[in-house]
DNA sequence: GCCGTTTTCGGCCCGACTGTTTTCAGTCG
């Protein structure tokens, strides 16, 4: 291969550990210059010298110049199925076609399938791929929270044919990023033909991209594409770990297997012709000197050199990650005093099927009007029906407790909404940021901090409030936050919510690594919407928390005096 | 364009599928 293909392998990848990286670029120029640039594993002389320019003059020649050669829409064109930089450089070579429009209008005259090495297949994929990319501009990717379900309903019915021997979701479904291109799912058979046609003719299918001996690909009503791979059951491990990806996790398994002289591929890790290891994912980790990595660690982001120095005795190692079942209970839970469907009794019932040991009840409170807030007066009386529901527990010798807390309002200047004598009352005090949400960095991070300056705010909810594909976060500076947190030992929510997940991957680790405590809530106005706790218990195990970072991981008497003595 | 306790040159992850070819290039994951 034409060594210039490498070239934007090396800018990707430049690209990748600029974003990663945990400083300011510009910090590093200025303290160490070029030659601190040029330390950034990925960034060369070339690059360093191009970034160097790029702080300076805020562009760079180089870009430009091949901008002048080649002005085309490379991001939206690129974004067509099945159009790579191949087809964009002919398709501007001979066609002058700079854009998604021009694109679909050349489709539509039937332009493209006049050039050499396009039919009239490539023109018809085309124009359903720009269609599709229209309709779901807005979308483009699914909720975590909403393909799930969907998809583990498919693997269901996978299963019960005779021919699929075992099934796991793969690919980012299996990683739990908070949303999701397409879903993967992988077989073991060794009769695939069934399997494919069966998988083909699933109801909803809308369209079938393709269909092989060993994968099929094929959409649903709604837009979810899924592809479907089988490999034989002695390479399932390989696969499954090939499949799941990342594809920055993947290289760097490769590249391990490699320097021990290894070849890994879907089909298992081999010494020449010989198969080292293939059958389950531990194996292959193994055989490459790592111990078993977790999907949702697999992002590229430190895991495979934590994993290498737990397998050399050496520290941090990888994190004992929390588990689905750790969850002893759920302390964001609105009844129907606010609004909320269920009763705290039914409420509380819920939580018990789900084998928790105890629920907090989290009521808005009187500023959020919209959502019926208690006031003080209220939430008095709200106590009371409590007490008289955990004494009824008492009685029965039940170790279940309702907790009583509220979701307090945090308001623009940072005080809340409910009186200090209230909340003295109660068990635990949420606070969260429902109003103004537009304010300036410096005043919302003021805000924030005020509230948790506040004794008797234990936990702060959906901390940054973005709203997934629907709203930005809040303007706050975090590092303030998080340094206040940490100070104040101030727990920060990690919100199940499917739109919400919020505090999100990246933050939880940055919290966990200052020692701030995270709680694992599901924001339920439901009794249904408590399921969504395992979004929010992947959405940590994603930010590398241990069982031990989240407070409703521990027993209710650890909790209690927790949220009693913690030091303010 | 980057990288190197084998290397300053010659590698860079790799296989399936598709559409167009008739032996393969391009794209994708």
């Amino acid at each position: 291969m034409d060594s210039i293909a490498f070239r934007p392998q090396a800018y990707e990848k430049a690209a990748f550990a600029l974003e990663t990286l945990n400083q300011d670029v510009e910090e590093i120029y200025q303290k160490k210059g070029i030659h601190g640039l040029k330390e950034i594993p990925g960034i060369g002389l070339t690059i360093a010298e191009r970034i160097e320019e790029y702080l300076k003059t805020d562009k760079i020649k180089y870009y430009q110049e091949l901008k002048e050669k080649m002005p085309v829409n490379l991001e939206e064109l690129l974004a067509v199925e099945g159009i790579g930089p191949k087809i964009v450089k002919e398709l501007y070579r001979r066609l002058k076609i700079k854009n998604l429009g021009e694109l679909e209008k050349a489709a539509k005259n039937g332009k493209i399938r006049s050039l050499a090495n396009f039919g009239e297949k490539t023109e018809k994929n085309i124009l359903q791929s720009i269609e599709f990319l229209r309709r779901s501009r807005d979308r483009g990717r699914f909720l975590l929270g909403e393909i799930l379900p969907e998809i583990e309903e498919i693997i269901l019915k996978l299963k019960e044919l005779k021919e699929v021997k075992r099934i796991s979701l793969a690919g980012s479904l299996r990683r739990r990023q908070e949303t999701i291109g397409d879903a993967d799912i992988l077989v073991v058979s060794q009769k695939p033909q069934p399997v494919v046609n069966f998988f083909v003719t699933l109801p909803g299918v809308v369209k079938i991209w393709g269909q092989g001996q060993t994968k099929a690909s094929i959409r649903l009503r709604r837009g979810i594409d899924i592809d479907l791979r089988i490999v034989p059951k002695k390479s399932y491990g390989a696969a499954l770990q090939y499949f799941t990806g990342s594809k920055e996790h993947n290289i760097m398994t490769r590249k391990m297997a490699m320097e021990k002289g290894l070849k890994l591929n879907e089909y298992g890790l081999f010494k020449g012709p010989k198969m080292m290891a293939s059958e389950s994912e531990e194996d292959i980790y193994r055989a490459i000197g790592l111990p078993l990595i977790e999907p949702e660690l697999r992002e590229g982001q430190g895991e495979v050199e934590a994993a290498l120095r737990q397998a050399q005795g050496k520290l941090p190692g990888l994190p004992k990650l929390i588990e689905y079942k750790d969850i002893r209970g759920d302390l964001h839970c609105h009844s129907s005093w606010d609004g909320g469907r269920n009763t705290i009794l039914a409420m509380a019932q819920a939580a018990q099927q789900k084998g928790y040991q105890y629920i907090g009840i989290s009521d808005h409170t009187k500023f959020l009007k919209i959502e019926h807030g208690l006031d003080e007066k209220q939430l008095l009386a709200q106590r009371e029906e409590i007490e008289k529901l955990n004494t009824r527990y008492k009685i029965r010798n039940t170790r279940f407790r309702i907790l009583h807390g509220c979701e307090a309002n945090i308001l623009n200047d940072g005080s809340i909404d409910i009186k200090d004598e209230a909340l003295a009352k109660l068990d635990f005090v949420i606070a969260g940021v429902h109003s103004n949400l537009k304010m300036t960095k410096e005043q919302m991070t003021r805000r924030l901090i005020r509230a948790m300056r506040n004794p008797h705010v234990d936990i702060i909810s959906h901390p940054t409030g973005r709203l997934l594909q629907r709203r930005e976060e809040y303007q706050i500076d975090l590092d303030a936050v998080l340094r206040v947190a940490q100070e104040t030992k101030t727990v920060l929510e990690i919100n199940s919510s499917p739109g919400r997940l919020d505090l999100k991957d990246i933050n939880i680790r940055r919290a966990k690594s200052l020692g701030i405590k995270m709680v694992i809530n599901t924001d339920s106005h439901m009794k249904e919407q408590m399921r969504f706790i395992e979004l929010g218990v992947a959405q940590a195990r994603r930010g590398w928390a241990e069982k031990s970072d989240i407070i409703n991981c521990w027993p209710l008497a650890k909790l209690l005096s927790f949220l009693k003595n913690h030091p303010r």
